[in-house]
DNA sequence: CTTTAGCACTCTGATCTGTCGAGTGCTAAA
DNA sequence: TTTAGCACTCGACAGATCAGAGTGCTAAAG
């Protein structure tokens, strides 16, 4: 995904490359059009701004970067920016204090969903941009039990455990009356016999086998069956969820001071759908994944950019972290802090997994 | 609450009471400051604009109405859209489908909280504002039963039922590793000693009992006790949750159409403690609460009013929903459909708790 | 061939101006 | 008590002007 832009480090050679670096930090730290005359003040260059001019120019050909109007200085384009991320981009190295915020956070909490909260609000924090959690669905996750709990006389709370120690409940209703003993044996039955298996084929197989023993009129593996059924069918919609936490950020950024932009950036945050879409094909790369502007249908027209990195156990890919701010944003400093915390929800997980195997 | 501002009925004879309203309803509808001549032209005043214009100005005297600069219209101030509530207005009807939509709604859920957050989301697309939801504390929730069950070597899921029907579940982790045997014991146990009181109640029962028995050195009675009490204090912050709902409807908002007042009400919705302090008074009084600008510390600087109306069964009232929007709003549309709603979730918990309770 | 100085040109944004229209308050007449 | 008339105020808007920033191009210098 990330170089599907094809363009090749060749491209630009020694000067340009410097020059387009140059700009995209400096306008990356200030916000405004870069003059040629700036860049030569910078020191960084032994050129005249003429010459730097120049340069500008053919970088502008390109299409690395662009002036907004005639007389302005350059701002770079996406194109520039990913330029930048694979090619010249020096990852800035975590603070010690960046470090133990991210560790401390994370170990806060103890349940899955709790914990991912917390590490998309540090991040949300660290960064200064809007913080993202996804939980992709629960199709895959393997089911250690099934336990029931009466609530009610028609109402059941049925928990389900995972091999990951992932606890997912809900409270589902009945058409029959249970009673305490028939639950608890019901819960023995399915646990006994679909741990082990993924949510999503724990129900294929239930229905298939209702299907089949329709005709044994068994009637107590047929209640059972149902009640299982039903507990797989209300748990698994519980994950795939997305949080966006601090999306009140943007307001204090200045390329969002105008109401109408704001008001963009607000609903793109509402189109979850089209988000939760791209997320789900960027969870099957490693690494962290940056998707700006015009590269991702939810980023493009708004100039976001969205960096995320997924987390898991080693095996499985189980959702995604990241962040979601202007095209204009850190990303040497935004991008290792993402991984970073990519990489502790992993190790949480990957903890508390061998924790419940033990 | 609704009358703190000492307004009385005959503060305003007659004409001026029309003129009063007429400019409320106006303003309301518009969003322009009203003018001597478009009142004239409304053909409900037999009066031409220059006698309208003396009456206004006593109206601007009197404090129910102000102008934005010297040769503008006439806007009301919060003082005047309180009098236009507490006199003037004529609640507007619900319409057939308003009923039913909310009907379907609040039917469509069934554990408390996902009725609430139904609730407040459809009274924030019937009435284009933003919806809250105020689940309070469960401190003064009645305990019927406490369940465990095992989801790990030192991990338990804890559920409490109230004799409302409300199920509340939390993972809690352990020091001691417990067998599945003993902590049926002990839920049965907890649930025969203190079913039918109150969760707060419950636990500084528990921790006196915990603190008297020391000397007993009962094993199993302190390590229940020691159960019981994680269990209630994990459970307890559970609700004083506040949700709001569709936050981004103010955007459309002309009121809010410039960025720096969009960011402040934004803002004003991330101070959530100061609403959950406002919602905390008003759960007490009963009816369709009020609060105008100015008449409250939450929406006072921004130009907001909130209506809410408190939820609850019979005897206790469990939280409140409601809405925020502009002081510029159709308090007559507005006001029925909040207390509808109301209702409405009384009603169906009230069902719920029979239900429960056969 | 590359670099640079110089210069004309373009565009933005701030400031000022004058005009128009809306709306008021006041006064005096009905 | 109501109303017509009138002077006055204010905001919004459209032009006009101007300074500043920055470019592109050309021609000279290295």
């Amino acid at each position: 995904m990330a170089n599907r832009h094809e363009i090749r480090e060749d491209e630009l050679e020694g000067r340009s490359r410097d020059v387009l670096r140059e700009i995209v930090i400096q306008y990356v730290a200030h916000g405004e059009p870069i003059s040629s005359r700036s860049l030569a003040k910078s020191g960084r260059f032994a050129l005249s701004p003429a010459s730097l001019r120049n340069v500008m120019a053919d970088l502008e050909d390109l299409g690395f970067v662009y002036q907004p109007h005639t007389s302005a200085g350059r701002i770079p384009t996406d194109r520039g920016y990913r330029f930048f991320i694979n090619h010249l981009m020096r990852s800035r190295r975590l603070t010690q204090h960046e470090r133990e915020t991210i560790d401390a956070k994370v170990s806060e909490g103890h349940e899955l969903d709790e914990v991912m909260q917390l590490g998309s609000r540090v991040l949300a924090r660290l960064t200064n941009q809007v913080g993202l959690v996804f939980l992709p669905t629960l199709d895959h996750l393997v089911m250690r039990s099934i336990d029931f709990v009466m609530v009610g006389e028609r109402r059941i709370l049925c928990v389900v455990v995972g091999t990951n120690g992932v606890v997912v409940n809900k409270v589902i209703e009945t058409e029959q009356i249970w009673t305490r003993d028939e639950l608890s044996a019901a819960g023995a039955y399915l646990t006994a016999e679909f741990s082990g298996m993924e949510l999503e084929s724990i129900r294929s197989s239930m229905l298939q086998q209702l299907d089949q023993e329709r005709a044994r009129f068994d009637e107590i593996f047929n209640r059972t069956m149902r009640l299982g059924v039903g507990v797989v069918e209300g748990v698994m919609p519980h994950g795939s969820e997305l949080f966006v936490e601090g999306a009140t950020s943007i307001l204090n950024k200045p390329e969002f001071a105008d109401a109408e932009t704001m008001k963009k950036a607000f609903l793109a945050f509402e189109e979850k759908e089209k988000l939760v879409r791209i997320l789900n094909l960027c969870v099957n790369e490693a690494g962290v994944q940056i998707l700006i502007g015009s590269e991702s249908p939810f980023t493009q027209d708004y100039n976001l950019s969205l960096v995320a990195a997924r987390y898991g156990s080693g095996n499985s890919p189980l959702g995604m972290v990241g962040i979601i701010g202007p095209t204009r944003m850190e990303y040497a400093r935004v991008a290792p802090l993402v991984e970073y915390l990519g990489r502790a929800l992993s190790r949480k997980i990957e903890e508390s997994e061998q924790e419940q195997n033990r």
